[in-house]
DNA sequence: CTTGACCTTGCCATGATGGGAAGCTCTATC
DNA sequence: GATAGAGCTTCCCATCATGGCAAGGTCAAG
């Protein structure tokens, strides 16, 4: 099987299927004479394991973990959960985070009459806001030393 | 007022603050005679302004419409408010599928013992489960032409 | 004058993915 | 057998927003 054919069975692309090979999360695929990757069934098993973990969410380095878990008859089902649940968990935080957005946009729009007047509470919020470090979101303000702002 | 001060008074760092200059979201600042970046309030309130839409989501590219709204003393409101209610939509978008994800996540979470058997209902699932073409994410699957799996 | 915090530019890296070019291979059709 | 064109190869570049590092200039306090 080529890669274009083991892309169609598996629903990952060509591309990404070179690309995993070379971070490792798959191994080399081996080759014919003329240097075309060689697939199997059980590469093209691999690569849905791969799709349907990402469709999930999970990251190349979660992948990874997957992977090796499954390829390790003797791995204890422990290990597996742990990585499920914290993905959970990192997937719910997101989903808070977007709600919060969410919430406070929908409350913004509620009050802009969105005519053609051109008051709008919207652009006044996002003028006015004094910004809180605190809540920042990948912030990481570096403290300066005179500190104070002139 | 210098780079790292209003960086301190905006929430946004001094690299961002480059950046933002290079990508003509904001204009170019003053220099000194030494070639230092000169900013004034008003500067730092444009930058608190792009802190906050920051904060809420929205893209560089939004943020340049909003600002260039923003700073239109004529522009209709509803102008404003299609960019908000799209971009609430876009993350009730993303919200769903996160919530997508959480589900199935669960659900296999809940049916894993968690403990030193090996038999894990997760792995048995990202690996057994057919790849449903209709329910891909960003994929783009090129069509074959010989279309047919060996 | 020295120290060191600050500024400048420029390059590189991230993560997962796509695009495209240049060149080789395979296969179907004439 | 020759030709066309799909498919393969590698390599490089782009995304988006952000950080890091390095080499070198500047400024202010001691």
């Amino acid at each position: 099987m080529n890669i274009g054919e083991a892309s169609a069975a598996s629903g990952v692309s060509a591309k990404m299927i070179r690309y995993y090979e070379q971070i490792e999360l798959i191994p080399s695929a081996t080759r014919t004479e003329a240097g075309y990757r060689v697939y199997g069934d059980r590469d093209v098993e691999t690569l849905r394991f791969i799709r349907r973990a990402r469709d999930l969410g999970f990251s190349v380095e979660e992948m990874g973990t997957l992977l090796a878990l499954w390829r390790d008859k003797e791995r204890e089902s422990s290990e597996v959960k742990q990585i499920a649940l914290g993905h959970i968990a990192e997937i719910e935080r997101r989903i808070r985070e977007l709600e919060g957005m969410a919430r406070t946009l929908r409350h913004l729009a509620s009050h802009c009459h969105g005519d053609h007047r051109p008051d709008c509470p919207i652009l006044d919020d996002l003028a006015a806001n004094t910004p809180d470090p605190a809540q920042a979101r990948t912030h990481k303000m570096p403290q300066r030393r005179k500190s104070g702002v002139q």
